[in-house]
DNA sequence: CTGAAAGCGCTAACAC
DNA sequence: GTGTTAGCGCTTTCAG
């Protein structure tokens, strides 16, 4: 099937009595190259159907114009515009994305990094996985100082920037909101604790519970995997506490609208008896009734920004300055939590 | 930064007394290799840590275990699971994904085809863009001989295998089934009928309303792009009908529960007044309300599936034999739909 | 079963 | 401004 010939520069080079090199160089707007001399290796290169053999340049500099991506899932419509903003911003610079997935596994991330170490990618955009307790496991990277960029799920590390929002102040914020629409016994379903992101939320909670003299009380802190079924299942267990929450912050969205059926299938009554907001902002947050108040997170900005940080790094456009971005976040107030009925 | 020296096959070889040849081939399995050196090599690479070189190797090979990927767009919730279905299965088989999208452009298409053509990806798995009324820009490809297979947004072609649902039949199915729960005013929500899913799903509305006698009417027909926003636009003309119509088949779950949310804020009961079936059996279905009336339609596994088909063919293990894989779907009866009231 | 050697296509010193 | 040349690291005949 392989019929056609590939066309290389030195064909080029000898259609038009050139040197390989010049022809090299004309491809790629040196500076040192006649105004002329490009246009005719330019014009050439069009007419013989010349396509650059990306390996062999690869070979020769040691750098592939690609970016490895670690997520730990893509079925999420948060992931995909995450990615999809990476794509945009990597295309654009003329990278390509080798995508994967952690399948929330440690080992399986481990895999990942190993396959794109050997795809030679020259940097690696990283969310970890649910049971990744520390880095060791991207030594290969960060040894060889290779640029390892975290977003969302981070890792402090001194050699590595995270792109991030400001999950305490978000979780506070949102904890906040409850407590002022009257909630004072507010239940909180997050994951896993060992995530800055579950964490950080987890602490905002806290703060903004004793910060208006709710004691905190850890049995109103539910861990887990953040699905749709572990929704349902959490919930199952509020409806059985002796006394009921008057309100629940769930760390997603999926668990959130999870949670909202579930106490509807219940017959509670949703803000009034229990008030419910999520994280996210997931186009589900708008469907569900009552509508979600959750939390504005920027998935394609932080993609887009994740991977131009990466890309200015490669181009040595800047040193190792940065540590954190932290992006902005904006609470969406809606009817799943609002007693005081004001505007909506 | 860039310190650590790269282990090579020679430095293996070296160290072994051995040839880089013998190396080569004891890295990768060659039968004719003694055990007892194989095992030699694979030891002493571990200790070294050696990282096979993919350029090199892909350069000399002219081949390059990496599969192209161009979708319309990354951000939804099918497509995500498509990708995630690719990603597991072209993992597997060692093969890496490049991913970029054609963000619904016949002209990005283009631009996606070069870039993943210059990358020398060895097969490519398309969805095609709204506006791409045909595939003269794969010519780049379908000249070399390079495998391309179509999903979902598919183009007939005798040189390319097309991985597809029924859309057809799916479209009489789920119009019959309105017509079964007495609509006769059925209007549908679509797409470009450039493309065959939307064509298709239009050609069987279009025969069930007339297997059932009822008059085809293009007036009931609205094309559209099919985002949350034009489905609300396209359900303002709806009541803004002479006669309201009394059904909406459309081809998506976007615009269906966009349609939804629009008739119930102008006090129109569903299914009472106009039943409602979209398209996907997105996540969106099972939350709004009342809850929607779908067609399930496997991403995952129909990614899976264009990957599995695609290295099948790379490894030569089939010819050229088949063109058209149609995978299973089935509708998803709920309340939008239902007036009959049986059981749920 | 192993080795020698050529070359995939490109780039970047270094020359002139 | 342009040419010469030496590899980048790997695979694969061909020989033995």
């Amino acid at each position: 099937m392989n019929t056609q010939k590939e066309i290389t520069i030195y064909d080029i080079a000898e259609a038009l009595d050139l040197s390989p090199a010049t022809v090299s160089r004309g491809l790629k707007d040196h500076p040192a190259i006649k105004k002329d001399t490009r246009k005719k290796i330019l014009d050439k290169a069009k007419e013989l159907g010349y396509q650059q053999n990306l390996f062999a340049s690869n070979l020769r500099r040691s750098r592939s114009n690609t970016i490895g991506v670690i997520v730990p899932r893509l079925n999420s419509y948060f992931m995909s515009a995450v990615i999809s903003g990476m794509e945009k911003v990597a295309n654009a610079a003329g990278y390509n994305l080798i995508i994967s997935q952690s399948t929330e596994s440690k080992e399986k991330e481990l895999a990942n990094i190993k396959t794109l170490y050997n795809s030679r990618v020259d940097g690696l955009l990283v969310s970890l996985a649910y049971d990744s307790e520390d880095i060791n496991h991207f030594d290969l990277f960060l040894n060889k100082g290779i640029p390892l960029i975290f977003f969302d799920r981070v890792f402090e590390h001194p050699r590595c920037t995270s792109i991030v929002i400001d999950n305490y102040k978000a979780g506070y914020e949102i904890t906040s909101h409850l407590i002022s629409q009257g909630c004072k016994r507010i239940a909180h379903i997050t994951g896993s604790v060992i995530r800055n992101v579950y964490a950080d939320r987890l602490k905002g909670y806290r703060h903004a519970l004793v910060d208006n003299s709710i004691p905190y009380d850890e049995s109103f802190v539910f861990p887990c995997n953040l699905s749709e079924q572990a929704g349902a299942d959490v919930t199952q267990r509020l409806l059985e506490m002796p006394e009921l929450p008057d309100g629940v912050f769930a760390a997603n969205d999926t668990t959130a609208v999870s949670c909202i059926r579930t106490l509807k299938q219940a017959g509670i009554k949703i803000p009034e008896q229990i008030a419910v907001a999520g994280f996210n902002n997931d186009p589900l947050s708008k469907v569900i009734e009552p509508n979600l108040t959750t939390m504005n997170y920027p998935g394609q900005e932080m993609g887009e920004l994740a991977a131009a940080t990466l890309i200015r790094k490669l181009d040595n456009k800047e040193g190792t300055s940065l540590n954190t971005i932290v992006l902005h976040h904006n609470m969406i107030v809606r009817e799943s939590s609002l007693r005081k009925k004001i505007n909506l």
